[in-house]
DNA sequence: ATAATAGTGTCTTTTAGACAATATGTA
DNA sequence: TACATATTGTCTAAAAGACACTATTAT
């Protein structure tokens, strides 16, 4: 935060301007996975079709201005935003990145935040029906490929590639599918996420060895009536706010 | 601000709307970590001692406000304040992460989009001379105990300690100390590496076989005279924007 | 009983850890 | 030659991949 320059008058006459720079556009952008029938789906707003709007009618992240009176902090503004689109309050959320520069935003430069959350789908069931208008969930590979060929508002079709591949890549190590899940959920639920998102068929012992053996992942609850012939067992994650990191990545095709 | 493609008329639009909303300051903070007598170091600010300056005359990560008129995004904003610091133009540079809210800075709501570079020592030895009275390399654990104790300007103390945690995590599965040396490095040294930013002694001979087995990670460059008895093989990166994965963390001691 | 899904066991492969042994150059 | 450092080899251990096998229950 200093001024880079060398001498102190200089620095006291930049330190007197602070309130005159010219401060960029600061908004919040949110890229919400979850799993519906199957395929892993990403949520996508339809921006305003005024014809003062930038990209009107083109489908964008949901996201938006920092409200400096209300916005405590930028957690807390992504997640006022992900309240306002899903009314869920406590996902997984982490911060992806930020984008900034003078050419993404015709309204001037500017910087987003982004954030990605990890959510079950059954949990925001009740609230879907309300907005469906402008609020729709695109398949990810849908979206990766239409979408980002067609061109989603400003650069989120950059953003929406950066968070799928962040996504994959800590797939590889990392529990985050447990968190597109409800619980509780059974060991073949939970492959049949890894492989939905890796695109790939795991081994099923392998996969269990590994997920069993991890600590502080999984704790039993109880058999689950599923439907299917013999009973699996329900598990719960033992912690809800942090991923459990497995010490190498999946390597097989099963 | 600007959009050239923009009419005038649609321009002063935006301009107007948007100007109703108060933005908050947006800075760039760059870590700059490096090797100095067998430590891990990291380069901070003295803050101006102007009354009107916040924290005047603490130590501070190297940073300020983004530049509308100058920068073109904030990768560019980074590498401009680095450049002015350290002379270096093209180090290991990746974006660690944002930080934002309405108390981290007494001039009001501020968002920092912090990136952090890996950078060999001899690189900017010609530079060091200059300006060295309010610029100081910081042993990090120093820095993490006496000096986030003394409290870092801002939320600065936080943002290392983050910073350093990422390193140290990355370097479990990753190539990045390479980069904190000049080419070309030896194994031996490559390995010194690690262990001090690892803090832990790694097994020689796993250590060579994971190095030399990695794709696209090293390429020979003869050998070299380092005075040691035996001349080790010298070795340069294969790629030097992006570190190489391994497929497993670090798990020995050697 | 059969089918379908859940879960286990066994063998192989891969890579790392431990540590001994060998190679090569300097004093 | 003695020594220090670089490099290689050997054995063991841990975890995953492949895949066959057993377990359970609805029909």
């Amino acid at each position: 935060m200093t001024d880079p320059s060398d001498s102190p008058a200089r620095r006291t006459a930049y330190a007197a301007r602070v309130k005159d720079i010219e401060r960029p556009l600061v908004t919040v952008d949110v890229v919400i996975f979850t799993l519906i029938a199957d395929a892993l789906q990403v949520l996508l707003v339809q921006r305003p079709s005024g014809a003062r709007e930038p990209f009107p009618g083109q489908w964008a992240l949901p996201g938006g201005f920092v409200d400096v009176a209300h916005d405590e902090d930028l957690r807390a503004c992504a997640l006022r935003k992900l309240r306002d689109k899903t009314a869920v309050e406590s996902p997984y959320l982490e911060q992806l990145g930020s984008w900034g520069g003078r050419t993404r935003d015709p309204r001037g430069w500017s910087v987003t935040q982004v954030y990605f959350a990890l959510l079950p789908w059954a949990s925001l069931q009740p609230r879907k029906g309300s907005n469906a208008a402008d609020v729709r969930w695109f398949p990810v590979d849908a979206a990766n490929a239409a979408q980002t060929a067609d061109g989603l508002a400003f650069d989120h079709g950059l953003i929406l590639a950066a968070a799928v591949e962040r996504l994959r890549s800590k797939v590889e190590y990392t529990s985050l599918p447990a968190f597109l899940l409800t619980e509780p959920f059974t060991l073949p639920q939970l492959q049949q996420v890894y492989e939905i998102v890796l695109r790939r068929p795991l081994d099923k012992s392998a996969f269990r060895t590994r997920a069993l053996a991890a600590p502080d992942f999984l704790e039993e609850a109880g058999l689950q009536a599923t439907g299917a012939p013999r009973a699996p067992m329900g598990y719960r994650l033992v912690k809800h706010l942090q991923p459990v990191t497995f010490p190498r990545t999946f390597q097989s095709r099963g």
